[in-house]
DNA sequence: AAAAAAACTTATATAAAATTATAATTAACA
DNA sequence: TGTTAATTATAATTTTATATAAGTTTTTTT
């Protein structure tokens, strides 16, 4: 029984985290590193997980998703922090719109249902997390779909909006600028955040300390258009008072 | 009546604590491990449980897939089949429209496109695989996420599919009947099954054998709307002629 | 670019578990 | 009651699981 129930804790660890390391394996499952290499082999076989120097990943890294899932792996432990904080804010009876993104998909992994809760998204992979919950009503809006962010963005995904009213909205950017304000790479991207902004009570953004000071292609919106950021504490204090200045609430994790 | 028992108690076990192993099988039920084997062994082959080394676990714990569900495991190498044959069929330069269901999710896997591609789909899980093949573009139906079957279904997806036209729709259901035609589980899923085929030029039923001769709670449409059925060897020489006498192609895999 | 460190692979040994063949026992039934 | 078929146990054999150790490869450091 030893073994099965092995493979299930590297599984259970590797869907949690997103990934393992051979080392801390050996340690934490009290066994040699022949034997969990020899496991990560096996999984590897079952199509449960990709072997990499060091340990194993839950997603191919060399698959053409591979930006995502790299870019998922940077800064981990902070965006599951952001994530997890975001999750907590979301409370019974919450109407919650999910923009695309590595930090949001950090959330929807974190989220614990209260009570009935419907939300909205465009992330196929924010969707595809939420299907584990059966108490959270989920819209997944339509369109043309983004093969690097697994999301859809253009009139469809607009127009169905329209008849959806928030209150709340997560917004991940790719970059955050005190002068510029809050960007994205794409533009079609920029403009469904647009109309999300437009349906939502609430504008609360998720966004790891290393996108400060950054700019993306396509500018989604200034800081007088949302109302909260979740950020790690890696973020300057001048950044912060900054922020605060333009009538932002910070939350730090 | 011994034996029967022996069978009861393992399964009462298995189905309460998840898990048996053989060792404490054979001191709880004071008989050999040669008998406790073998009951296993008979029991793993009536599908009950699934045998490991050490004893045996309620569910597959190697479900190669994470999101693979049960219902897809069933009949899955026709499934492969079919959806490989399927696959074949699809040219250059067509635009191709994919319904949700296991079958046609087994065709988004084998799917190796030839020149560019345009696939329609509601399902979050076809898309997801279609996702790993740059040269294909997808849109993605939106609306209201059925969380069994990982595809979305409403006015929504049916207000986007009215702006397109295809060559080909690959739909899947849930039972195939004679008198009945063609029918699956959920209302609003047949709904949006019978605005796909008003807006293809060609409709090819991918379907298992087994579905023959049920009948899912809601119809789509009957034979005269379809143009080829492809299905497995299983397949009745009877049933295969009724279908051609209605006019639709029936290629076995 | 070389050296060092870390991670990986392979081979071998050992113990636990599974299988197989055969024998013993039990149940069924004419 | 005696014969047959089914069930279970015993023992020998094979397979599986894991650790150790030696040798490779990869990554990091210098």
């Amino acid at each position: 029984m030893k073994t099965v129930e092995r493979h299930k804790k590297i599984i259970d660890k590797i869907n949690q985290e997103g990934q393992v390391k051979s080392q801390s394996l050996c340690e934490e499952l009290d066994v040699s590193s022949v034997t969990i290499r020899k496991d990560l082999k096996f999984l590897e076989e079952k199509g449960m997980l990709y072997r990499v120097h060091g340990g194993a990943t839950q997603t191919n890294p060399y698959a053409s998703d591979r930006h995502l899932s790299e870019k998922e792996k940077y800064h981990f432990s902070e965006k599951m922090l952001i994530g997890n904080m975001a999750a907590k804010s979301i409370t019974a009876n919450d109407s919650v719109l999910i923009a695309s993104g590595t930090t949001v998909l950090a959330l929807a992994k974190s989220i614990q249902p209260v009570g009935n809760l419907t939300i909205i998204t465009n992330a196929m992979n924010v969707a595809m997390e939420l299907n584990n919950h059966i108490e959270i009503d989920v819209i997944l809006l339509g369109g043309y779909l983004r093969k690097r962010s697994f999301s859809v963005a253009g009139m469809y995904a607009e127009n169905i909006l329209k008849d959806f009213s928030c209150t709340k909205l997560f917004l991940g950017v790719d970059g955050i600028d005190l002068e510029f304000g809050l960007t994205t790479t794409n533009a079609m991207e920029a403009n469904l955040n647009r109309e999300m902004i437009k349906v939502s009570q609430k504008i609360i953004v998720l966004v790891d300390s290393s996108k400060f000071g950054k700019r993306g292609f396509s500018r989604i919106c200034g800081f007088e258009s949302i109302d909260e950021i979740i950020t790690d504490n890696k973020i300057s204090d001048f950044t912060k008072k900054q922020l605060e200045e333009f009538g932002v609430e910070v939350t730090i994790v």
